[in-house]
This record gives C-alpha cells, structure tokens and sequence, in this order.
DNA sequence: CTCCTCACG
DNA sequence: ACGTACGTGAGGAGA
C-alpha cells in the first residue's frame, strides 16, 4: 500500500485542493425560476392528491403516507419488512401500484419535485461564495474502495437521470469569457473487466469499439443486433451492471421485476457465453477466501473478513463486494492518475484552465477559449493514455456554457 | 440521532 | 431458512 500512497493518493492532494479552491459557478437566477416553478407545481401537485385522498397530511412523512395508502385508501401493500414497520412507500413499490392507481403516481411526481428542490435548487444558493461559486471538500479517505467523496456541498450527485432534474445543471455555469468542459470515461469498470478477465468476447467487442449493451443482449437472449429492440437492450444493460455488482438471482430480478427463476436463467446464459469473466470470478472469490482481501490493479487492498463467514447472507455480501471492488477501485485509481498527470500539465504548460470537479468517471474543467483546442487534446490523451490495458480506454468530451448543455 | 427515501456513478 | 444487487451524501420526519 506504501507504493498506492505514494503514487496516487500522495500527489492527489494538492490536486484536489486546487480543484476545492476553484470551486464552481453557479447561476443563481436560474435556480431562483426553477424555485418559483416548482413551488407552483408542488401546491398543485399536493392539492390534488388530498382531494383524491379525502384527506390533508404531510405527504413527506413516509409514516403518514403509508397509512393514507394502505389503511385508509385500502391499496394492497406488496412489501412486508421487518418489525417496526409494516409497509415500504419506496419508489419500486409505488410505481407498482401507479399502474393501477392515480395517488401513488402523484405521489412519485410529489416526491421528484420535492427532493429536487429541497437538495438543490433551494439549498445551493445558500453555499454560494461572493462570485456565486460554490466549494465542495473533497474526502480522500472516506470509501472502501478508493473513490473519492464529495460533501457540503455534495457536487458528485447532481441531477441527470431527468428531464426536470437536468434542468439543474443548467445552473452550473462557466466563468464569464470561460467554458466548461467535461470528460468521462466510456463503461470504464466494463472495459476493466475485460482486461482482468481476458473474456475473448468481451475484449474483442471492445476492440472494436462495438456496444457492449447490445452485444450481450444477443449472447444472452439471442437476439440479432440488428433487429434489437430498446426494452432488450436494456434488459442486456442491467445484466451487465448486475456483473459488475456480484450478481445474484435476486438483485437481478428486483431491478427488471421477473420472477428469480427467469433471473436465474438470464445468469446461467450469461456465464455459458462469458466464461472467461465466470473464471474471473472463480479466480477473485478464491483469491478473497484465501486472504480475506482483495486488491486494485494498482494494489489498494480492501479486507473481506465475511468472506469466511458461516452467516450466508453476510457471506453474499462479501462475495459481492469482493467482485465489484477491483473494478470499482481500479476505475478510481486509474482516473486518480489521470487528474495527478492533468493538473501537473495544466501547471507545467502554465495553461489558465482549472480542473473543478471529479465524478467517479468524469472530470469538469474550466477552459478560456483560446485554450480549448490544447486542452481537449491533452485531456483526451492523458485520460485515455493513463495505462495500457488488454483493451482501448475510452473518454468522451463535450464544450458547454453550462453543465446540461455539454 | 436514526430511519427512510432518493440523488449520483 | 435466510434475504441481498456495488459505492456514496443529504434532506425531512420523528423519536
């Protein structure tokens, strides 16, 4: 671990500390108007579901909401958890029953715009400097796995997944004069299951660049690339984060709402076609067992002392972990080294660019003009020439005004 | 302070 | 029989 500490996370640090002095610009007349608007929908919103309700509460409180729902509406309650509390209202549940009826579906609209508003637009602005810039602290020594965190305020879990919660990012904002640009690493934790597990599929699909969605959606499912349809797709793409996750029967058939047996079928598919990744994960499990831990690429080491548990739920916990934390921890590594490689260049070539922030797999920078055709191509070569792997590295870069645009 | 929920990769 | 997808941080409710 001497030779990860004095490699990679050493000389992050003052990296990191640049990066937490920069901080970020953020446009405060634009989360002013997303607030008015979604004041206005939220008011909306509740007074609609008190009505069909027949009754006003705190739509907020999941203790009040599930007796609304399933005492005095009489919906059926799917989930039944431990003592204490007797039903969920957590979003899978409620979307569930949104099927079938109208409250449960205003209620997931509820909880969006509530959570956005709450955690972002309503709560940036006040962790905002005198330049409008907002500072997180980056946590070097805070995961498992050698990711960094980001806190007060957390800039690594911004909105993206919606069109509402996109609409956020618009508010983070270049310099002016400046632009922002963003870097991120193509299915980077696959392509390093590729390189460890030397799957002849899977590197030669990325050796050409191929989808890799796609691919396993034929291997597993039979389905022609050609004639693929998105549901299959996607199927194929929650398959392939399952493996990275250690999969199991379960988490697979709670994340696409199949019976077990069918998940169960999808696995053995998987692992008939990919028997190269089954053997690295036979290799890593019995790696794990015999030292209790596991290690990155690069050496970061993570104990697994379940490993050897006789408790077979805390044993799958480990099983899992010990699987997806090379792949995670390595992705971190690797980025680690390309932000060290950066912010010595970005100094070296005494370019005004700063590097913002860091996302797990993506990098922010702020970019003058003039310097963007230098910047993009050092980025680009740094991040994708960090280290040579059995199979290409990938990073996607975009130029924007602001952080939905790019 | 804990629990539930949900935002991100 | 048990009961789980991996890694985080933050806000609101309620004790």
């Amino acid at each position: 671990m001497i030779r990860v500490y004095t490699k990679i996370d050493l000389p992050l640090a003052p990296a990191l500390y640049r990066m937490e002095q920069a901080g970020i610009r953020i446009d405060l007349a634009v989360l002013d108007g997303l607030s008015k608007r979604f004041a206005l929908e939220l008011e909306r919103v509740g007074e609609r579901i008190f009505e069909l309700a027949g009754r006003r509460f705190n739509v907020n409180s999941p203790k009040q909401l599930g007796e609304v729902l399933f005492t005095h509406m009489g919906l059926p309650a799917p989930m039944v958890r431990g003592k204490g509390k007797v039903v969920s209202t957590a979003q899978d549940i409620l979307e569930q029953l949104a099927e079938a009826h109208e409250v449960p579906r205003l209620v997931l609209e509820f909880r969006h715009l509530s959570k956005l508003k709450s955690t972002y637009i309503d709560s940036l602005p006040l962790q905002a400097d005198t330049e409008s810039r907002v500072h997180t602290t980056f946590q070097a020594a805070a995961t498992a796995t050698g990711r960094l965190s980001s806190v007060n305020p957390n800039l690594q879990n911004i909105p993206i997944r919606t069109e509402l919660g996109r609409e956020i990012r618009a508010a983070f904002v270049a310099a002016p004069g400046m632009q922002l640009l963003s870097a991120d690493y193509s299915q980077i934790e696959l392509r390093l299951l590729a390189h460890f597990s030397q799957d002849p599929l899977l590197v030669r699909a990325f050796a050409n660049n191929d989808d890799i969605h796609t691919l396993t959606a034929s291997e597993v499912f039979g389905v022609p690339a050609e004639s693929m349809d998105k549901e299959t797709r996607n199927r194929a793409k929650a398959v392939n984060f399952g493996i990275v996750y250690g999969i199991s029967p379960f988490g697979l058939a709670a994340q696409l709402g199949i019976p077990q047996a069918e998940a169960r079928a999808y696995i053995d598919r998987y692992f008939a076609r990919y028997q190269g990744v089954k053997e690295f994960i036979e290799k890593t499990l019995e790696t794990a067992r015999s030292e209790a831990s596991v290690r990155t690429l690069f050496g970061r080491m993570r104990p697994i002392p379940d490993i050897q548990s006789r408790n077979p739920n805390q044993r799958g916990f480990a099983e899992r972990t010990a699987i997806n934390t090379p792949l995670q921890g390595t992705a971190a590594d690797l980025i680690k080294l390309a932000m060290i490689a950066l912010d010595r260049k970005l100094a070296e070539k005494k370019l005004k660019t700063r590097m913002l922030l860091q996302v797990h797999d993506e990098l922010v920078f702020e970019v003058p003009p003039e310097e963007a055709a230098e910047v993009e191509t050092l980025v680009r070569t740094e991040m994708e020439g960090v280290v040579a792997l059995r199979v290409p590295l990938i990073a996607d870069l975009g130029f924007g005004q602001n952080w939905r645009d790019l």
